[in-house]
DNA sequence: GGGTATTTAATGGTTTAACCATTAAATAAT
DNA sequence: ATTATTTAATGGTTAAACCATTAAATACCC
């Protein structure tokens, strides 16, 4: 019925305020807000308490602060951001691992493949073929795997795009931009792997541009699963290779000078 | 290749160790942080610049401060908590609607209950079934709506448990606490209503018991798609009667005394 | 005049030192 | 024993400086 009564943290309410703001479109992406000096006069607060408002609001991706002289907050928008630093954290404390995110842009990457083919429009349709086109350079002489490797993250962007629903973008640009750490790593594609990736991104397209919803959504799992299990492999061979520890994670250090930090 | 040089400032060093300390388990879920005093210690800071620190691990989910005596920020670990808040953002600045979450569940819980009956045990169809007969409870006089919209929920996430994959229990929480703001609002099932749905949970409980993988599918995207239908119809229904406008969003209000906050 | 170095001032980042507000525990009063 | 009061630890806030960075203005030189 009712949530806890929030503790009255003045920075709380500044943040409120401007997040609300940015929100209902009463500031827009762009807008600079006021030097912090004008800001906290504004608010009737002290600078400091502005400052942990301005850090809460960077912290959510609602703004963006430059340094020095024309410097100051820039409003930006909702983004994946937070999200996609989440799962990133999820990841890094070996919650998630890299095979749960393949399993999961698996039935994802299925679905949306589905929408999109009932919705693609003619120009859609053109799009994905640009795509492919563009792909089938990157893989003559002389090979740009790298630009291959784009081509396929925009074709599937481009595929969440005429999914019409944002919540498979949001949630696709948060797999991607973690699961993409993984290829450098674990894929290192050959011109005959390539071509088959091509020919997949060619037959996904010509079932989205027909229609045919269902076989969309075979075609793009089975590509997926391909690519997933040549990464999977990879990385079998890399563990046995290095026995068995994680590869390269890097560990920080945290500064102790006699106090405990832990209980 | 590279990523761009970091800003160098002090709270974001102060944020990275405890993150770093955080993730890899050197601070574990309930420890104390040193007071802020202390902390400024260690860091040989100032306090300002740490308590912005801490606004950033706050934010992220990371700690949680308490106040008075005793008080001071303990290690929470990492949670959907921040991806909840991204999405609700977006819903607050009508990015995403309603039907966008629906239809995204819609795909998401095939693909769960799919995993789930490929890798349920006898322990987990036993554990689904005691959620189906707490419902049946709920549905006899007197109708528990709640109690039975809460069993509902904690089915589907007990589903998402057995599916074996984090990022699903990730995701599936994310949409969850994000399409609840609406049952409330729009779904004010009768008793009839209540017993088709537990009709379909029964049904998923046995399929995924006995292992049919693609039965579980489709009933469990059948039980969703028709729960939204009768969310989407109370919701045009209330849209007829109240003049179209989107109901209740508080709109709050920014402070501006002479400034202007835009550019 | 035009290019290059220098200066300037706006703006975020940091520091210090104090005081306020909240809270759990210790103490006193009944 | 119970209840009220006091105390001290701890986060929240303020104020006034000073430092660091940066874009623009200015000065300098050829």
């Amino acid at each position: 019925m009712f949530r806890i009564a929030a503790q009255n943290r003045i920075f709380q309410d500044v943040v409120n305020q401007i997040q609300d703001a940015v929100l209902d479109g009463r500031l827009k992406v762009g807008d600079v807000l006021p030097p912090e000096r004008d800001l906290k006069a504004m608010f009737d607060t002290s600078r400091g308490t502005l400052r942990e408002a301005l850090r809460v609001l960077e912290e959510r991706g609602l703004i963006e602060i430059k340094l020095g002289v024309h410097g100051g907050a820039t409003v930006k928008g909702v983004s994946a951001d937070q999200a996609t630093q989440t799962l990133a954290r999820m990841i890094r404390s070996q919650q998630v691992a890299l095979h749960h995110l393949a399993e999961f842009r698996e039935g994802m990457e299925g679905n949306v493949a589905y929408l999109a083919a009932r919705r693609a429009t003619q120009g859609d349709a053109d799009l994905l073929k640009g795509l492919v086109e563009e792909g089938r350079r990157c893989i003559d002489d002389p090979v740009d795997r790298d630009g291959f490797i784009d081509v396929d993250r925009r074709f599937h962007q481009e595929l969440a795009r005429i999914s019409g629903n944002p919540v498979y973008i949001f949630v696709m640009e948060t797999i991607h931009a973690n699961i993409h750490r993984y290829y450098d790593r674990y894929l290192s594609m050959q011109q005959e792997e390539l071509r088959e990736n091509l020919r997949d991104l060619d037959e996904i397209t010509r079932a989205v541009a027909a229609g045919r919803a269902d076989e969309a959504r075979l075609l793009s799992q089975g590509h997926v699963l391909r690519f997933n299990r040549r990464m999977a492999e990879r990385q079998t061979r890399d563990r046995l290779k290095h026995g068995n520890k994680p590869p390269a994670e890097q560990k920080a250090e945290i500064l102790c000078n006699d106090g405990e930090m832990g209980k």
